[in-house]
This record gives C-alpha cells, structure tokens and sequence, in this order.
DNA sequence: TATTGTTATACTCTATAACTATA
DNA sequence: TATAGTTATAGAGTATAACAATA
C-alpha cells in the first residue's frame, strides 16, 4: 500500500511538468510559487516565506530576487527588524498571478473535463492532508 | 477548484523531497523511477520506458546508463532491431529496490501512521488516474 | 528516408557552506 | 552570540538540438 503511494507520488511528476509548460518563459515553476504563496497568505518576510514553501532559505532568497527584479513583489522595510525586509504583491505581480492561474486551469480543465467535481475535490483535500502531515 | 489542485500539485514537491532523502547516495531518484518502472512492466526497449516515465529520451538515456553502470540492470542486444537494446534487472537490481522500498515505505509508514488504510488507497487511486487523464 | 539511441549544452530547482549585517 | 538573508558552489532533473547507427 506504500509502495504504490510512493510510486504514483514520484510519478506524478510528468503531470507537473505539464502544468509548469503553461507559464511564461520570464516566470519558472519557483517564481509562480512565490507569487502564490504571497497572494494566498499576504506579505511577510523571508523567512515566513520560507517555512511555506518548505525549501531552504538560500533558494527562497533567489526566486524572490528573480520576482523582484521584475517588478511582481516589492521589498520593504521590516520597521521592528533591520535585518528583513516585508515581501509584498505588486498590481503587476497580482495581474500575472491572474493569468497564470487562468492558464493553469484552462490545461487542467482541458485533461480533466471528465473529472466529476467531487473527485477533484476529493484528490485537492487529500494532497492538502498529505503536504500537511510531512 | 482547478487552481487549488493546481496549487496542491506543486506544493507537493516537499513531499517527494522527503521520500528522495531516504534514497542512498549512490542511487538518485532518477534512478530508482527507472528501476521501479522494470519492475513492474518487466524488461523492454529505451522507447519504451521513455514512454512510461512521461520524459525526453535524451534523459532516460543517462539514467539509463547510470543503473547500468552500478550493475543494477543489464542491456542485451535485441534480436530483431540493431539499434535498441533490451533493459533488464539485474538480481543486484532487485536486490537494492527491495531496500528501496523498505526504506519508503518506512517513511510514509512514520508519517501516515494515523491515516485510515482506505484514505491511503483513495490518494492513490486518484492519483493513478490524474496520471492517466494527462 | 525514418527511427533508435547517445551526447553536448543549457536551464531550473535544490541544498550546503561561507559570509554580511543586524539583534 | 544568535538570527535573517545573500551568495558561491555543486548535484540532480529535464529539454533541445546535433549526431551516429541501423531499419
């Protein structure tokens, strides 16, 4: 029962690989996850950031860098901390996080149109219990 | 209800960080997924498991001729085409996927303890079929 | 001419370690 | 001294393109 679990787990790498083909060549699969995780949780800093995409700090620090150089996030001062500064969505990344989210579900509604809505649920709820019980 | 799988299949990455951290050194993931997919289908062609793992040729390729390297599969000549060759286990092959699969399964086992077995069997049933809608 | 593989090159993601700046 | 980030370096995965060998 694990194995299986465990090869359908490494398997499921081609389905991302076709989801991370719809984005822009200007924005990796790294920088649309920062972008997510700053619309869905507000801004914060580095290190929250970090925590939640459960990647090391010194990667987190690069694709923030690569967002910022292009004007998705802004990065202010941390008024209670000199060392950090406050990471937060701009319009322009706020209006590239709406098209990639619309692409995003144009493939997956494309591949899964004969999906009933309770099984996609069904799958979203389980990989949320699975991310959260590693 | 498309974005939120589209953002639980990304954030599952962490997930398969963990279960590539029980791998040894010797044996990279790449490696293991070419192992497990000769395994179960049994031997056959590089087109072939290039078809099964979803990658380019090109990649298969190397990972190939890395478990090949360490002993862990053999590459006959095929009779009927000069150009390809038959990809097989080696007992050594089988030997160090049955550690493979110890060392994973005792991972998920740790960390899906308080699971129902059925909630297991759902997540992977489901997961085999995104598989097969992509 | 078409197909099967191999190899060179390049890009992305990730982690470790050394380092800077601030607490 | 401890913590927040940054950067250099290295390892792994993948794709594209050019190439060799065989069908």
């Amino acid at each position: 029962m694990y194995a299986e679990l465990a090869r359908q787990l490494t398997a499921i790498g081609a389905v991302k690989r076709e989801l991370a083909r719809t984005l822009p060549p200007e924005c990796p699969p790294g920088s649309a996850a920062v972008l997510a995780v700053l619309d869905r949780h507000g801004e914060m800093r580095l290190s929250r950031l970090t925590e939640l995409l459960a990647i090391d700090i010194s990667v987190t620090s690069r694709h923030v860098a690569h967002v910022a150089e292009r004007g998705w996030i802004a990065r202010e001062a941390d008024p209670g901390d000199g060392r950090s500064r406050i990471l937060r969505l701009t319009p322009a990344g706020r209006a590239l996080l709406l098209e990639l989210g619309a692409r995003s579900t144009a493939a997956l509604k494309r591949t899964l149109g004969d999906w009933a809505a309770e099984d996609i649920t069904l799958l979203t709820t389980l990989l949320a219990r699975l991310r959260s019980s590693f």
